[in-house]
DNA sequence: CTCGATTGTCTAGCAGTGCTAGGATCGAAG
DNA sequence: CTTCGATCCTAGCACTGCTAGACAATCGAG
C-alpha cells in the first residue's frame, strides 16, 4: 500500500512540476514558447508524459488557468482587507486586479484568452473561476447602487477592468495614465 | 505602359482577394483554419504567391484588421449620426461597438486581439486605428464631463466596451443582458 | 528466488504548420 | 525568332501537437 501512496505522491508531484514549469516559461518567454518539447525537456521526461497527465496541451494551459484565478481570487481579497471605506476598497480591487494582470501576464492571458477548455457562466464553471467573480462581487455589491442588480454591475466593473488590462498590455493604451483612469472608473461606476 | 499598368492592377486585385478571402476563411471557420495551404488553396495560387505580397501570415492578419477597422469607424459614425440627442447618439455608438464585434468576430480579433504587427497609441499608429479611436472620441467627448480630459474618457470608456465584447464573445458574460449592461455602462459613465 | 504480467517510460514517427530556395514557364522586348 | 527577365510552382526545411509500439523496470504469484 504505502509504495502506491508514494507512487501516486510522486506522479501529483510531477504533475504540480508540469503546471508551474509551464507557467515559468510562458511568463518568461511567452505561451508561444511552450511548446511540448520545451516542457518535456525542461522537466526531463519525454513529451509522452505530458499526455499522460493531461489530455492535451489545452488542458495544460487550463491548469495554470485555474491555478492563477485561486491566486486572484487571494490576490483580490487581500487587497480588499486592507483597505478601510468603501471607495478606498473598490480603488483597491481595481488596482490589484490590474496589478495581477501587469505582474502575471501569461497567467492572466490562460485565464481570460488563451482556451483552456474551460466552462464558463454555466453550471459545470470551475470552482476557482467563480470564486474570483465572487471576490469582485463582494466588494461591488456595496457599490452597485439602488435598483442595480449586483451581478449586473460586477459584470460590467470586470468588463471595464478586464479591457482596461488587456488593451493596455497589449500597447493600445499608454500606461503612465493608469492611475487616473482606475480614478475615473472608480468615481462614474461606484455610487457611495 | 500599358501592359505595366495592367499587372500593376492584376497584382492590385490579388492582393484585395487575398485579404478578402483569409477574412471569409476566418469568419468561417475562425483564424486557426487560416493557413498558408488553406488560404493559397482558395485563392488558387500557390503559397509563395502570399509571400510575394504580404511578409508573412501576420501581415495578412495586419491587413484584415485595418480593413476592419476602416469598417468599424464607418459603422460607428454611421450609428451616431442617427441619434438625436447626447444620451441617444451615446446608446447608439456603445450599441453599434459591440454589434460589430459580434457580427465580424474574426476581424474584431484581427484588430484587437491578434498580432497582426500593428502599430499602437505610438507616433507610427495605421490612419484607420486612429481613426477609428477619432470616432469614438467624436461622441464621447461631449458626455466626459467638466475637469475630465476627453482622451482619458474615451480611453476608459472604449476600454470597457472592449471588455464588453471580448468577454461576452468568449462566453463569459451571458449575451440576453447585454443590454442592460450597455445602459448601465452609459448611464454611469457619460455626463449628460 | 524465479518468472510472467503489469506498469511506466522512451524512441521514432505522423500529419500538419509557416516559410523559402531553386528551377520551370511564359511573355515582352530587341 | 531569340533572348532575357519577371512570375510562379514544386519540393523541401524546421517546427508544431500528438501517438503507436518497443523497451525496461517493477510487482505479485508460485
Amino acid at each position: 500500500m504505502s509504495v502506491q501512496e508514494r507512487k501516486q505522491r510522486e506522479r501529483a508531484d510531477r504533475e504540480r512540476l508540469i503546471v508551474t514549469t509551464a507557467r515559468e516559461l510562458a511568463e518568461q518567454q511567452g505561451w508561444d514558447a511552450v511548446t511540448t518539447r520545451q516542457l518535456s525537456e525542461r522537466i526531463e521526461y519525454s513529451q509522452p508524459v505530458l499526455y499522460s497527465h493531461f489530455r492535451g496541451k489545452r488542458e495544460i494551459i487550463g491548469a495554470v488557468a485555474l491555478q492563477g484565478a485561486t491566486e486572484l481570487a487571494a490576490a483580490l481579497r487581500a487587497a480588499t482587507a486592507a483597505a478601510h471605506g468603501p471607495r478606498a476598497r473598490v480603488i483597491a480591487l481595481a488596482r490589484a486586479y490590474l496589478d495581477f494582470a501587469a505582474h502575471n501576464p501569461a497567467v492572466y492571458d490562460a485565464i481570460f484568452q488563451l482556451d483552456g477548455g474551460l466552462a464558463f457562466a454555466v453550471e459545470d464553471t470551475p470552482e476557482p473561476l467563480k470564486d474570483a467573480f465572487a471576490a469582485l462581487l463582494e466588494s461591488l455589491e456595496q457599490v452597485a447602487g439602488d435598483g442595480v442588480h449586483p451581478g449586473l454591475f460586477t459584470e460590467l466593473f470586470w468588463a471595464a477592468l478586464h479591457g482596461l488590462a488587456t488593451l493596455t498590455r497589449a500597447g493600445r493604451l499608454p500606461p503612465q495614465d493608469a492611475d487616473r483612469r482606475v480614478e475615473l472608473l472608480v468615481n462614474r461606476l461606484a455610487i457611495l
